[in-house]
DNA sequence: TAGATTGTTAATCGATTAACAATC
DNA sequence: TAGATTGTTAATCGATTAACAATC
C-alpha cells in the first residue's frame, strides 16, 4: 500500500544513524534510544523515529533500540550488508589518500581498481595489491568487470568526460570530488564532495 | 524590516552558484540566466531567483545576470572576498592531500599551519613552506594567532578531543573529515565530510 | 504496577514551485 | 516594439515537530 518512495533527505540520514550505531558498539553499548541518538547527532528524537518508521519497526516500547539489531537492519536497507567494488579515477594526492583509506572496508566498500592518465603513475602500485591502470582502458575494463560505482578524483576539466565514459560503460553511481557540478541523466546518482564549498558555507556565518 | 535569518539550506547553495559562475567565466561567458544556471546545476530557475532575492537584486529583466557582478556579490555575501587562514590538524594521507590541494587559494582559503601528534611527521615539510607542528602546541598557537577555522583530518577517536581543544582556543568553524558526528555547542559551526556516508547514500538506490 | 519509549497521527512549519507583472 | 527574464507573490508541496495511545 505504501507505494511512495522514501524521501531522499531521509535516505541521506540513514548512513549517519548507522555510523552512530557502529560507534556506540565500540563503546560496548547494547541498547540506545531515539533520544540518545538525537542528542549525539543534533537531530530531534521524533525525526529519528519518523525516519526509521519508513522502513519498519525496529524498537521496543519502554526500552529503545537494540543497537546490533538496528545496525543490521540499516545495513540491509542501505545495501551495505555486502561489499561493493568501487573504481577510482585519479591517482593524485587525493586518489592516493582514498586508495589508502582504511575506513571503507568496514562500511561496505572496496577500492577495486585505480585509473590515471599520467604516464608516471600508470603501472605504479598505489597501495598493496593495487596497480594504477591507464585511463584509456577504463571503458573496456568497466564493461568487462561490471563495476557499478565510481569515485572521481581528477581535475575539474576532466571530471565530466570521465563521468561520461563511466556512465556509458554502465556505472550507475558516482562520488565526485572534482569542483564542478556533474551533469548526469536521470537514473544515475551523483554525490559531490568539495571542501571549498563546505568552507564557504562556514564563512558565511563568520561575518 | 526583513529580520529573519536566511535559511541555512539557501546559504548552502550559494557556494554551488558561485562555483558555477566561476566555471562560466573560464568559458569566457559574460551573461547567464537563472534558467541556464538551473539546467547546469539540476535546480529550478525559480529556486535560484528566490535564493538570490534574499540578498538583493543582482539581475536585469530580459537579460539575466552579469556573471562577474553576481560572482563578486556572492563572494561578498559568503565573506570570501578576502582570504581565510585555516589550520589543519592531521598530516596523514588525507592531511597531505588537503595541504597540497591547489583549489583552496582561488576560493578564499589558505592552509596556514598543519599539526600532527606523530613524532615522525612533526618537523617535516608537508608542502613548500609548511612544516608540521606538534599538536601539543595547538591550543597555544591558535590563541596566539587567532585562527577561526580548522579542518580536522585525524582518526575518529581523536576528532572530538581535537575539536574541543580548537573550540576552547577560539576556533568558530570546523570542517570535519573524521567518521564521527562531532558534538559542539551552539555558536560553533561544523560541516562533515565522510565519503562512506555518501557512498552508502548511493548504494541505497543500487538495489 | 510505574516508568519509559516506541510508532504514528495531526498540526505546524518551512521550502519549492508556478505564475505573472514589471521592465530591460 | 517584441521577446526575454527578473523579482516577487501566492499556492503547493513536503518535512519537521508535538503529542499521545500503545505497550514493553
Amino acid at each position: 500500500m505504501d507505494n511512495k518512495p522514501v524521501p531522499d533527505i531521509v535516505v541521506g540520514r540513514l548512513p549517519i544513524y548507522l555510523r552512530a550505531l557502529t560507534f556506540l558498539k565500540t563503546e560496548h553499548r547494547e541498547i540506545t534510544s531515539s533520544q540518545e541518538l538525537g542528542d549525539r547527532l543534533g537531530i530531534s528524537s521524533a525525526q529519528i523515529r519518523k525516519d526509521l518508521s519508513h522502513f519498519g519497526e525496529f524498537g521496543k516500547q519502554g526500552t529503545g533500540y537494540d543497537i546490533r539489531h538496528l545496525e543490521a537492519n540499516l545495513k540491509q536497507i542501505l545495501h551495505v550488508d555486502r561489499m561493493w567494488d568501487v573504481v577510482l579515477i585519479g591517482a593524485g594526492d587525493l586518489g592516493h589518500a582514498l586508495a589508502n583509506y582504511r575506513g571503507f572496508a568496514g562500511r561496505g566498500f572496496h577500492i577495486a581498481a585505480v585509473f590515471d592518465k599520467s604516464g608516471d603513475k600508470i603501472g605504479r602500485e598505489i597501495v598493496e595489491g593495487l596497480v594504477v591502470e591507464d585511463v584509456v582502458t577504463l571503458s573496456e575494463r568497466v564493461k568487462q568487470v561490471g563495476w557499478k560505482m565510481a569515485i572521481i578524483a581528477v581535475p575539474a576539466e576532466e571530471a565530466q568526460p570521465v563521468a561520461n565514459t563511466l556512465m556509458e560503460a554502465g556505472v550507475k553511481a558516482l562520488l565526485n570530488y572534482a569542483p564542478i557540478s556533474l551533469m548526469v541523466p536521470s537514473g544515475i546518482r551523483v554525490e559531490h564532495i568539495d571542501p571549498a564549498v563546505h568552507l564557504q558555507h562556514l564563512t558565511y556565518y563568520l561575518g
